[in-house]
DNA sequence: TTGTGTTTTACGACCTCC
DNA sequence: GGAGGTCGTAAAACACAA
């Protein structure tokens, strides 16, 4: 078997956090650490331990062969029974009970870093759903000011609204926008482009849609296809309450 | 050289399953 | 009841900046 095939890339623990300062240490010092050890294991005993001074062994620090074994072993199975636990301790000339503590902590150790990514993944897509809010919000504004004049502020209660009632609320402007139109057809009274009407119709989009309605072409920002791929876009129309 | 922060090894307490 | 699990923590080993 050889080490390509041992440690592929699809489980060698990558660091989550490019930021994160611990992630960032441990690609070389690691390697660092291990050449430290590997030039200190001559003087060690016949299985390779490392001994401190007197010869008696505290806290003994497995060798780079043992625990990768003991990686590829955790990488097989991460449940350790009895049987195995025998093996590789007899396989590695160390006491079942330190194969069974390894294990336990290389268990914990792929824990955290599993959290850690999954906050990691939770905070994105809360982020996110912060992002595609602040677009409703202000496009409810937008569709306000359009159909009512009333030139609204987000910070005085947009933004205490959820993203369900910016949607409702979208939606009964659009039905009312469209009621406005009907009665004005039937008074014979034709939109132009200035009117609300007219300014429906140009945003136009997919009524049955609860957020991509289409985009405006007044304020290409508000683009529901844009919401979660532009970052330029998007900070083009987050409101400035977004950011106090 | 030393102080400090991180990683690794080890253990005890407690829990679950057979 | 025993074996093996998680969780929290202590302490040794280690890297690195000052």
């Amino acid at each position: 078997m050889d080490n390509q095939q041992l440690f592929g890339s699809s489980y060698v623990d990558t660091p989550f956090f490019a930021a994160n300062g611990t992630a960032q240490r441990e690609s070389k010092p690691k390697a660092r650490r291990r050449r430290r050890r590997a030039a200190r294991c001559g003087g060690g005993d016949g299985n390779g331990w490392e001994m401190d001074g007197g010869g008696d062994p505290k806290k003994r620090r497995l060798t780079d062969e043992q625990a990768e074994m003991l990686e590829l072993s955790f990488r097989e199975e991460r449940k350790l029974e009895t049987g195995r636990k025998v093996y590789l301790a007899a396989e590695l000339g160390l006491d079942p009970k330190q194969v069974a503590v390894w294990f336990q902590n290389r268990r914990a150790r792929h824990k955290s870093k599993t959290l850690e990514q999954e906050f990691a993944r939770l905070k994105h897509a809360h982020d996110a759903a912060i992002l595609h809010k602040c677009h409703l919000e202000n496009e409810v504004s937008l569709l306000i000011h359009t159909h009512t004049g009333v030139h609204t502020n987000s910070s005085s209660f947009l933004h205490k609204l959820t993203a369900s009632q910016v949607l409702r609320l979208k939606e009964k402007l659009r039905a009312t926008a469209e009621e406005v139109q009907r009665l004005r057809s039937a008074a014979g009274i034709h939109a132009n482009g200035g009117d609300s009407a007219g300014a429906v119709s140009v945003c136009g989009g997919n009524p049955g849609s609860s957020f991509s309605t289409g985009t405006c072409q007044q304020h290409p920002g508000f683009s529901g296809a844009d919401v979660l791929g532009r970052d330029d876009d998007l900070m083009m129309c987050v409101p400035e309450w977004f950011f106090a």
